[in-house]
DNA sequence: GCGCGGGCAGCGAACGTTCGCCCAACCGTC
DNA sequence: GACGGTTGGGCGAACGTTCGCTGCCCGCGC
């Protein structure tokens, strides 16, 4: 075993000044009455001697640890990475330190996560694993004990939540191929079980209703959140459906699988079918063409969701449980207007199938 | 503020069960001889009471905190992602917990990250921040005081450093655009300052120089770790060098940056310019034409720093400073042979600025 | 019947803090 | 010259653990 070089402590810079460790610790924090010469006497003896608060005590007595768990789950995620990385600066900012754990896809966070935050005696805990939305025994656990802040729609729904307008989103993504006289319109979306997913598609669905257009299951297709899904599943939509001119995707990554596997069709992009993505991730600037997406704010999320969590723990009761911030359509080069006869023509007799 | 709901102690536990705390204390670290009987009735009272070990206080007197602090650049950087999960991965599997913080791209580690950890007695530490490597003071501080891994090269060097082998990395790409008969080289690298750039800098050299090659600083541009370097540096490269056929990308985003500004130019890819990229991100699969690119395994090299660490934490002494791991060539679309004369002229032609 | 050893449990101390209370000395005041 | 207030600093306790030592009681062997 590596010899622990013992740490210097109150007590040692107390030995050199010559005081009691009471005193000495009064002067490190500030506080108390202590005259200018040993207050001077007992700076000099911490600096010479290196003197570095141990927090593991301090919070043994102050009973809070200034540390926030962080639950997330998967680092790769673009968009999670934007909110740890605001949830991060802003609880740096506040002088809170930052437990992390990360929960696997298949794993229950409830296992592992939470007793290990407990057990270091977290002030507060940000939740952000969307895997977590399933996870039931979840609300229980979280119940009164501990200030909790979720990123995602948790089942008890005691928790306040920090999201985007995900319903928004998908309207805002849709209302935008309308505007462009699509009139044919599919989706693909993210995990169905997920909330975000049925938010963004109930955006969809309003957009289409609102103008009067079809919205049918026909035009719909799971395809997660990975580009793997949208070139899985993008030939399928368009083997059912051969008529759509343009597609909804829910996330930027399930669009850039699209883009690849309409592509791989022969078809002119953005010519002869329109794509729009959701979530505005940086790398969607740089497809091509480049894809038009609803930005998310991702970053802005991790900090306003810390920002609210630091509150809880400060004491201060939410007025609010749920915090929404605004989304807004970014137009690249990925839609165009709907093409004129030919181009549809064109397209229908290549995909050589027409339905009786 | 919020009444800190009294969490319980052993010393409840205890009372529950008619012992005194030290042998519950003993039960539930599975020390000690106790009787079967009361082993029991502690367990029980222990989960009826709903018992959460308190590390902090278990740390003070072990001197040891079971954490393991890691300060980290910017988590949007997909490789960096990468390497946390491994890691958090690692520790997880350990038993370890993290403490994270990241440094914002000018400031400087040694004035809050590692003041902070230190505070919180993290056992060790993990360095993944690149923007580190120019912090002079650094190497002074870490000293002898705490076991450190660090994933890029530290300036005072007496870190134990694991790291993807990047001069290999930069022969492995270049010698692929050799092979495929380019004969003019260009190289957009990372950021001058950093070790892994100036690696991969020499094995695109060595590459060249092994098969008789021009090697010009005419043939290299910075254009950092961003698409947007790479779309702004590329025509630079250019213009100076119509001749170019193919180009080597120290980061795969420069490459996706590179690709989009080639296409502004005209020219069809790969036919009429290969580009190779490095790092092995996922979204250079998706890239068009699909990068050509070399695999840096950092989810590996994230796991394997902190298995390195863990094991100093426990007192082994490092056998070996620095672990080297292996990267790989992935052949995509994006490189082709050189083209023959043809391309070449009407590239030439194209430009319409004939070199006197 | 006596001594001894082993199983079981308790006790005190320590880890490094913070906090409230007490005490001594000093000052100025009536 | 006694008194009250202020200032500077010490002391004890507490936070929730772990660890080593001590001591009790019982059973067993001679």
């Amino acid at each position: 075993m590596r010899r622990p070089t013992r740490h210097v402590s109150v007590k040692d810079v107390a030995a050199r000044s010559g005081v009691s460790f009471q005193t000495t610790s009064k002067v490190l924090n500030g506080g108390g009455s202590v005259s200018e010469a040993t207050r001077a006497r007992i700076i000099r003896a911490a600096s010479d001697l290196g003197y570095v608060p141990n927090l593991q005590a301090r919070s043994l007595v102050m009973q809070r640890t200034r540390t926030i768990g962080l639950i997330t789950g998967d680092f790769s995620d673009p968009g999670l990475s934007r909110c740890l990385a605001g949830a991060e600066q802003e609880a740096r900012r506040q002088g809170y330190g930052l437990m992390l754990t990360s929960v696997e896809p298949e794993g229950s966070g409830t296992e592992y996560a939470l007793p290990a935050m407990m057990e270091r005696r977290v002030d507060g805990i940000l939740l952000a694993a969307p895997q977590m939305e399933e996870d039931s025994a979840l609300s229980h656990v979280l119940d009164r004990t501990l200030p909790v802040v979720s990123l995602n729609h948790i089942a008890g729904d005691p928790v306040t939540t920090v999201c985007p307008d995900d319903e928004q989103a998908g309207y805002l993504a849709t209302r935008h191929l309308v505007e462009l006289g699509h009139r044919v319109i599919g989706a693909l979306t993210g995990l169905r079980g997920h909330r975000l997913t049925q938010s963004r598609e109930a955006g969809y669905r309003r957009a289409l209703e609102e103008s009067g257009l079809e919205t049918s299951d026909s035009l719909v297709e799971e395809a997660g959140a990975e580009v793997a899904g949208g070139l899985a599943v993008l030939p399928r939509l368009l083997e059912r459906r051969p008529d759509v001119t343009a597609i909804f995707c829910q996330h930027d990554l399930v669009a850039v699988g699209a883009l690849a596997a309409l592509r791989a069709t022969g078809r002119r992009l953005p010519e002869e079918c329109s794509v729009v993505g959701c979530d505005g991730l940086d790398s969607a600037a740089y497809t091509t063409p480049p894809l038009t997406t609803v930005r998310v704010p991702f970053y802005e999320i991790g900090a306003e969701a810390m920002r609210l969590l630091l509150k809880l723990v400060d004491g201060g009761r939410p007025r609010t449980t749920m915090v929404v911030l605004p989304v807004h359509l970014i137009t690249r080069g990925s839609t165009a207007p709907a093409s004129s006869a030919p181009g549809r023509e064109r397209r229908a007799r290549r995909a050589g199938r027409p339905r009786t």
